[in-house]
DNA sequence: TTATTATATAAGCAATTACTTATGTATACA
DNA sequence: TGTATACATAAGTAATTGCTTATATAATAA
């Protein structure tokens, strides 16, 4: 891997924000009004972090119906060191358990 | 780990120079004037990332005489991962080997 | 002692970052 | 057919970054 290849994946993941996310696309794919709730922020802030994950390629989008699908990207040529690092990190406090218990999780299967 | 350590942790590897340093550093401690020769930049700007990289845990510094000799830090938390990524980036095409030949290699030992 | 060398650090500046608000688009639903 | 929902994206802005130049300090060499 080149140094600026690697650069940008580092970067991308350098964010406690993103950080988190990817720390929960861990667990299960997501959407971004998901995100706008667990993270309690706007919509297009959530949006440009996922940009930036995306052309980083930690991350994958689906479409589906009105939702965008999100999931982690396995084939990344830093799969493994990125779950090393999440395994690291606590839980969050806000669960996407809670999303369900609050009526706010989307059906994204 | 928490979110803001390994936040400031990667952060200062992400950077294409820093990634040069401390793939310079996994093979042989260092001092700044070497670097401002392996990297062609000014001792400012090495000094200044030197400093980020000692606020993140990464390096050590040991005055001896005129130089500060720097070294990868073994005992940071993220040491394994670290050396995993230093594996992955090819040899820089400046090498220390290079500075010798030139008489530009200072004894650090 | 005086000059040189190695380094740290401060101030200034251009580029980048991460948010905001505003707006456009596509899908689903009444 | 409208209306609401999910999302992307653009423009604006404050904070941060990584360099530059200038300068101070400490150790060595002449």
């Amino acid at each position: 891997m080149d140094y600026k290849q690697m650069e940008q994946s580092l970067k991308a993941v350098s964010d406690e924000t993103r950080m988190l996310i990817l720390k929960y696309l861990s667990k299960e794919a997501l959407c971004i009004c998901e995100f706008t709730e667990l993270l309690d922020m706007s919509q297009p802030a959530i949006s440009q972090h996922m940009r930036k994950l995306k052309q980083a390629g930690w991350v994958c989008e689906e479409k589906r119906g009105r939702w965008t699908i999100w999931s982690l990207n396995e084939k990344h040529g830093l799969f493994g060191v990125l779950t090393t690092l999440l395994t690291m990190l606590p839980e969050p406090e806000r669960t996407v358990a809670s999303l369900v218990a609050e009526g706010k999780k989307v059906d994204c299967s």
